[in-house]
DNA sequence: AATGAATGAGACTTCATTCAT
DNA sequence: CATGAATGAAGTCTCATTCAT
């Protein structure tokens, strides 16, 4: 009643989110084992124990992490490839252009990037993760592939095997600056990317090799 | 024979050796922080203390592995990929298979692995990774690349740009068997993701694109 | 009344002090390195982890200890004899029963004699323990001496040297009942010490010598 | 047989007094817990094991140390006091003197710092130094003082209390200059420190005060 | 709702000591 | 005699988690 100073009044619901920011920042700077509770606790602006008034453990946390990422903007995209209405080309143009607008901001990069760190200690976040993003976008774009195919646009490649191809030069662009501090992950520097990889994806490395 | 239970075993040189390949298990299906030292001696058939006798710590032991990958293959691979007398395009495939054969088996694929996870954590062991291992594969491949497209093989990629489209597949084929499960990484699985990479990598998708 | 075991107990006040007494018992009995921190907390009625809540090390235990032991007394003490009005006899004889009174109480010889045995090992505290009490306490004695001299009572000794004379005694005494549990340290037995000291300090060995 | 280099076929039997040297040093500096055996072994030039050739244990080092400085000397010193022809005051003289030349070394005043340190740890060891030590050199004091009295030298001081006053401030004046590196221990300096303690102690500090 | 206080369980590391050559 | 190799036992310190206010 008489206290001092309540400020604005904790928005008691934006709380989780800000523990989930608190502790993304940090798993991603020391990975999930080396980060204390005590340091997630700091940065989100409240007590230890607190965060344990949102989330029963630690691995809760990174679960949640992971839940909290699968927004519906995954689905969304999951259709709207699916839907698109033009070039199977441009589907992918556009898919890794969003891909890449949205990954090269940290906090969207930092859920996968854990992820893909401590899977194999945490298979059911393996699991999780690639239940809800991973199962629906890798159909998605070899839906795309396949859907390339049969309109004329493709080659016969092997649709899944092709999306190694797709996703996998991203992945190392952004792994490759996030680890070893090693290529350009500015705006320009990403779009310079992207145009380059999607020449390579469309067109080949070949001179004059046409296709076949 | 009859030695029952020799209380100490004396074998100095295999030592250091046994105890990486034992952390390397550890620290591939664990993680490093969640590996103990304990476990680590108990796969080398060691006591916990001995394995201070070899390394002086726990991060001494993540070090050692990562030199112990530096073999002089990589240097010898790094030169050899450069005098390659053949075509541009042999030089690629012969590379990538290379990699793929070694990377197959899960103790080599271990370590780079392992210095992706770990490498935000421990930035000397990104640096030691780096200026030993990528900082000479990375431009012997931009040097393939580049030779082809002096030679007239390939076209004018950007070649720092396209090192990306030749490794991220591979990376990405690996990295997804390894956390998630997915593909097939038998050397027939294998041969067939080379296979379609090196297509996708030479011809591109579009059909009848011929090029530019 | 029915809290049958209240799993924790609050009472973050006297809690350091509790433990740097705990301490204090320990290091006195085993000496620094060989007191467990466990038993420490076990003599203070908490758990181990709870001693590094109110001091981040071990060694913090025997810098807190010697801090605490500079008590204001200490410098009261030395303007005490500084300001004192009387004889220099009598500030002498006064400050050796207020050192004898103290010191008798094993707690307070306890942090000089800690100091004595570990100073070696740990320089930083010797410095403290010097710089906060001796640094004050010697000079004070020989202020005394040689307000002595110059109002006559005393003879032309060397200050600097003699306070060895007027403390180096008292030192042996409490030390040889610590460490080989001979002499009277009884009150009765220091007071007997004390006199025969002081006749001895006064007026010497020599029967008839006068002086010079 | 045919080893390379025999050097000068170590002399076995100089081996323990090396070892016991090393551990000195080392005890002095560090104290006893705090000392490796390792480190003891390397300053001997021998092998860790080696040690164990000698001495069955650590603590058998510490008596060994004791044992080895229960020279002789102190047998005689014992008996030469006690039929010292001259006066009582030469024979403290002398007996200070030799003490102090002797104590000056620091490997002489070594053990008895460090049985005042560890003494309380290990009572075998207190026990083992006063019964060879003290349990002399103390009633030989005691005996000087007594015959001084007897032969109308001294006053009818405490025979036993006034040991304090003689061998305290000398036991003061080398702990403070190991401890706290307070006060001058060159042979100019003991000289110094000795006339002033001898002047003190015979004289008193009273002006005028003749005796009684 | 929030937190300061407390702790059990464990991790890394050290070291005196022992074995086998 | 000498020692390199090995280890059991321990010690310091950490941290996720819980309690009581």
């Amino acid at each position: 009643m008489t206290k001092s100073k309540p400020k604005f009044k904790r928005r008691a619901d934006a709380r989780p989110d800000e523990v989930l920011d608190a502790a993304l920042r940090l798993f991603m700077r020391t990975g999930f084992e080396a980060t204390r509770m005590e340091d997630i606790a700091k940065i989100a602006g409240i007590s230890k124990a607190t965060v344990y008034l949102y989330f029963p453990s630690k691995i809760a946390l990174l679960e949640g992490l992971v839940r909290r990422s699968i927004s519906p903007l995954v689905k969304s995209a999951e259709s709207a490839m699916a839907t698109f209405e033009g070039s199977a080309l441009n589907a992918l143009r556009l898919g890794l252009q969003i891909a890449c607008t949205n990954l090269a901001e940290p906090r969207v990069l930092a859920v996968p990037v854990i992820v893909l760190r401590e899977g194999n200690r945490f298979p059911e976040i393996a699991k999780l993760y690639f239940d809800e993003v991973l199962s629906h976008m890798l159909p998605a774009l070899m839906a795309v592939v396949r859907r390339g195919i049969e309109r004329g646009e493709f080659r016969a490649v092997d649709p899944e095997l092709t999306v190694r191809n797709i996703v996998g030069p991203l992945m190392f662009h952004l792994l490759a600056a996030t680890v070893f501090g090693i290529g350009d992950t500015s705006p320009e520097g990403l779009r310079r990317f992207l145009d380059n990889h999607l020449d390579v994806l469309m067109n080949g490395l070949q001179k004059g090799s046409g296709n076949e």
